[in-house]
DNA sequence: TTGTAAATGCAATACTGTTGCATTTGTATT
DNA sequence: AATACAAATGCAACAGTATTGCATTTACAA
């Protein structure tokens, strides 16, 4: 849950782009520092802004070859802004496993991954077939919470 | 579930505008009569192409004071498309209670709102307090599984 | 019938995301 | 170290989504 569980070094996001035989460029690099320094997700935005040398294209593309390649997924916050996170484990080229709560704080409009949180089956419509959930919960993070 | 559920006369929509406290004008009868003839949310291009008549920003306009009102109800797909759904009950102006399941159909790309189906509580991790649920499943709809 | 607030249409603008193409750069090979 | 080429980037153009301001029209109450 804090970020340095993430933490890695500029060492490590060199090898992780090299095992997904990507090469390995200064914004790609920059944009994989953003993401882990974080145990929220990061919206399109703050990553435009941030990132604001780097050509928006270019960073479309950066985000588009990470989310196929399994290193990030894409998740839509309640006003559907786009959003990325890191994926957590088990996630391959074209074939993720990202099916956890996502929390939305209303405060400091943090989007959170909360793989550790399972969620009950739950049964539909005769004759509908789910192949997949995606859950949103909104309201105050813990530290937002706290300071109320 | 079916269509004639919810079926409603241009006179209904007279008085479902009245009782808002809104201008009964062709537009907006044609919104509604456009939303209140499908089970399934419309989405927001849908409304335009079909309603191509109708200058984009009323459009816009019209939804906006639908949802505020408790008309209507917004909801964005997997895809992050807006997508817009008559509002089952107790929906009052600033205060919805759309807390029910979203069906994304992964071929009719149709958006189902499923009141029927409750979902279990879900528990969060210490510190984080939900004031609201949305789940999202994808897969096929009744219809969609026949014909496979 | 008239007056007026509400609703609409239109122009302009901002934001999000994609495509095509020329240029640059990372890296494998020599 | 130099070369060679595919991959990555930057730039321009474009499409789609959504909002704002303002002039005009319309619904409806008086
Ligand atoms: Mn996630
Ligand atoms: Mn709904
Ligand atoms: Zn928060
Ligand atoms: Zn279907």
């Amino acid at each position: 849950m804090n970020n340095m569980a993430q933490a890695k070094s500029t060492y490590q996001f060199e090898d992780l782009l090299e095992k997904h035989q990507l090469k390995k460029t200064g914004a790609r690099l920059r944009v994989l520092s953003m993401m882990y320094a974080k145990n929220t997700a990061t919206s399109q935005p703050d990553l435009e802004s941030v990132l604001n040398d780097i050509d928006r294209v270019t960073l479309y593309r950066i985000l588009n070859v990470f989310e196929e390649k399994g290193i990030i997924h894409k998740v839509f916050d309640l006003n559907g802004t786009a959003n990325y996170a890191v994926c957590s484990s088990g996630c391959q080229e074209h074939h993720h496993h990202d099916e956890h709560l996502h929390f939305n704080c209303t405060n400091c409009k943090g989007v959170f991954c909360l793989n550790e949180i399972k969620f009950p089956t739950i049964n539909l419509p005769a004759g509908f077939h789910a192949d997949g959930f995606t859950v949103y919960a909104s309201g105050l993070c813990a530290k937002c919470s706290k300071m109320q």
